[in-house]
DNA sequence: GCCAACGTTGGC
DNA sequence: GCCAACGTTGGC
């Protein structure tokens, strides 16, 4: 079964046109329990919509999809990195990443606006107030309907 | 840059 | 186990 996802990334951090450059890449630096145990529930084939949070204006830019599920985040084992853990251990890793890969850009942003004024995404926890998520889970018809409204 | 809404930490 | 203090996220 396909579940549907949206991933959310700062575009000054990491932009869609970053993804679509490396094609391929693992979801480093989740630390939020919430988020982690929605990757850990991604399977590969999932289709995930790629958002940009902290931009001007925030929105849904394009797709990607999971190509490998979840395995433990090396950045946390890493005391260079700034996703470093002390209370992680190779045996008791805490964090979790998810490979995903480029499926398209939109042909247009879809703000959050939008989707907020779109009554068909009402129930989306996205549009919901104080959702601070970055990795959450999105209906198959609210994906959809993301994907349209990012057509022409 | 502000601040509301959370999540996490740590003293007790 | 409670809860105050603190940190983070992310829209505006």
């Amino acid at each position: 079964m396909v579940n549907y996802w949206l991933f959310k990334s700062e575009p000054s951090v990491y932009s869609i046109d970053d993804m679509k450059r490396d094609n391929a890449i693992y979801w480093e630096g989740i630390r939020n329990y919430q988020a982690r145990n929605f990757m850990r529930a991604c399977t590969v084939g999932d289709r995930v919509l790629f958002y940009h949070s902290n931009a001007k204006p925030p929105g849904a830019v394009g797709e990607c999809k999971i190509v490998k599920e979840a395995w433990p985040d090396p950045e946390q084992f890493n005391p260079e990195s700034k996703y470093f853990d002390p209370k992680a251990s190779f045996e008791k890793p805490r964090w979790t990443v998810v490979d995903i890969e480029f499926v398209s850009k939109f042909d247009r942003l879809v703000s959050l606006q939008e989707m907020k004024e779109n009554a068909k995404l009402a129930e989306m926890k996205l549009v919901q107030k104080g959702c601070r998520l970055s990795v959450m889970p999105v209906s198959k018809e609210e994906f959809e309907e993301v994907l349209l409204m990012g057509k022409e």
